[in-house]
DNA sequence: AATGTATATCGCAAATATACGATAAGTTTT
DNA sequence: AAAACTTATCGTATATTTGCGATATACATT
């Protein structure tokens, strides 16, 4: 049985989907405004900043990285993350225009 | 056992990462995009344009619409949704606010 | 009243996400 | 080479999401 048919949609309507849904943590915000504020982007601070278990933490840093959102880099010991700002600029962009579409038919309906 | 703590992040946060979910599946966008394209946003015509049950666009529909992105109303038999546009107007704030923060950020590490 | 049409809701199955502790893997420091 | 430290990954429990068919609801038409 055919379970999960977000493949049977548009490529960019998948694309937003996916970058929506890298955003769709309170988590996952709280670290895109951490890392925005942080000179040195190095983490294990972040884990410090959230009311969350380190293995949790790491676990929503990785699903940041692979939606393409932020870069991790090993330093020594330790991981520096930051912001991976050319990917979040096209989705930006991507998003900007899905608005600016929506925003065409203000008023006619309803 | 304390099972999402979702609760505990910041208010603005927890909006941003709804706001972001009820956009995390490309059958919303989708359904984000039909509206906008249609003169009359009379439903119904999603579940043609979709590959998607009926059940399954409704309970999309209704996603949407707990999270205040579309309004609905029943017009005889049929339901007519169309785009809350305030509401989406706010959230595009919201989040264009977050993207100029780590715009600020831009260069400073990594 | 009976039938047809459109949409919502219910109940269920499968898939994914969230969270944690434990442990592994990699670096320094001692 | 041991010990200490930082982060990633694994295993597991629970919660949530996604999807469908079946059914209920609500209006229209006959």
């Amino acid at each position: 049985m055919a379970y999960t048919k977000k493949e049977e949609f548009g490529a960019r309507e998948q694309a937003l989907a996916a970058f929506a849904k890298a955003l769709s943590h309170p988590a996952r915000i709280s670290i895109l405004g951490i890392l925005s504020k942080k000179e040195e982007c190095i983490c294990g601070e972040i884990v410090d900043d959230l009311p969350l278990a380190q293995s949790t933490v790491s676990q929503h840093l990785k699903e940041l990285k692979e939606a393409g959102l932020i870069l991790g880099e090993t330093v020594g010991p330790r991981s520096c993350y930051c912001i991976n700002w050319k990917a979040f600029e096209r989705f930006y962009s991507e998003f900007s225009q899905l608005f600016h579409k929506l925003k065409e038919q203000q008023g006619r309906c309803c």
